[in-house]
DNA sequence: AGACAAAAGTGAATCAACGTCAACTTTGAG
DNA sequence: CTCAAAGTTGACGTTGATTCACTTTTGTCT
């Protein structure tokens, strides 16, 4: 709510002039996705109230309403915002791999290594006091997972990778890498690396006596998103 | 609430003399666990409040607490009854398979099957009017998993499995079942033995592959790829 | 600088759902 | 038939969600 010497610095930095109105704006919503991410983090999803959560900020209650409509709205934000760091990564990877083999690979490396760095975030999901694993399908994480579809497709065009399922193919990747990356964050030692190493050995391993589909579900209008008005 | 005639038929059969009481409990218990299912997939787990629940089985308010403490509990009952039924289809494959292979082939099916022969429970976990998308780690469930892993540390000591990051190797496993499970279902038409064959051929064409524990390969620079050339 | 309108913040008030509990009904044992 | 225990009921006090009339802050125009 203070005007950082940071904003006047990344002001000048993007030569943009931000008025103070839209600097506090940013940072109010910014307190309040940070104090999110630690209300999340120790209760838990489920347990959570949206005022523990403006409490942690300073804010009035009903600035809160200003910002995201629920609890369940500023989850999906952090859902979102995760999945934005990822994605140019793996679309970077995607450029300089030339084959699946080594976007499958550069890939997961990517992941793994995103999500040791940013493990506070993504502890989000799984912690608590109980049991309840939250994971939310946001516009976000569905374009990327069907981002990574159409990868597999293209590579399917050019030869890279036998015509399978891409559906089950990217669901299969996505779903090892998700349950894998959670215990990963969950031991002692993080170790990306190994991690990497042994989903990439399991998947690369597996894909040439994949069932090649006759079977693909024809991503009819693959790429239009719905616009989902929410 | 009104006691039936399987009732009186299961009783005989199994020899037990359920008094009314007892009888009534049970189908009240059935009542809220059926009702539930269906306002969660009608709902989605977020929004459905304990009142739509018993609304559904015209039951007052107080007695949904005599039988569960609160949705969440209802939730992970239901869930746990999803994985008592597949329990015992793993445990009777793993018996009848006699390689790690065998099992992962037949393992596989089985869940598949089960998937599509229940669906309607499992859509409870992702449906809804929007979004949210829920997972419940139970102690059924983690039992579950947990007992998987047992019988690969198993196939490791045996052989028929090399020494492998045997919690990795589960989660693999069972992250790519769950995630291809969840879009076999959203399928027009189901087909679990497709599904079963390409999870099988990923997993078992890859296991071989894997590093073995201990032997993680050695990154020299953990994050530099081999990226030949480009 | 001063005045004004628009934007944003505030928290008391309202509302919805939770969870409890005293009173009531049903059951089963004697 | 009687009675205590088990179970049901729904009204009631709580808690947290959400709204909104009011205040404060900001940007603009003179």
């Amino acid at each position: 709510m203070k005007d950082s010497v940071e904003d006047a610095v990344k002001e000048r930095a993007e030569g943009k002039p931000l008025g103070k109105r839209e600097r506090t704006k940013i940072n109010n919503r910014e307190a309040i996705l940070q104090a999110a991410r630690g209300v999340f983090a120790d209760l838990g999803y489920g347990a959570t109230t949206v005022r523990d959560i403006i409490r942690r900020t300073g804010l009035a209650s009903g600035t809160f309403y200003n910002y995201f409509r629920s609890k369940e709205e500023v989850f999906e934000a952090l859902m979102d915002e995760g999945m934005r760091r990822i994605r140019p990564r793996l679309r970077a990877e995607r450029i300089r791999s030339r084959t699946f083999e080594d976007f499958i690979r550069n890939a997961l490396h990517a992941y793994f290594e995103y999500l040791a760095s940013d493990r506070e975030t993504f502890e989000v999901m799984r912690r608590n006091p109980n049991t309840v694993r939250v994971r939310m399908e946001t516009a976000e994480m569905i374009a990327g997972f069907e981002e990574i579809r159409e990868y597999m497709e293209e590579d399917i065009r050019n030869g890279t990778l036998p015509p399978v399922d891409s559906e089950y193919l990217m669901a299969s990747v996505v779903g090892l890498a998700m349950e894998m990356g959670d215990r990963m964050i969950a031991r002692d030692n993080v170790d990306p690396a190994a991690a990497a190493e042994f989903a990439t050995a399991l998947v690369l391993g597996g894909f040439h006596n994949l069932p090649v589909a006759g079977t693909a579900p024809a991503a009819s209008g693959a790429n239009d998103r719905k616009d989902d008005g929410k």
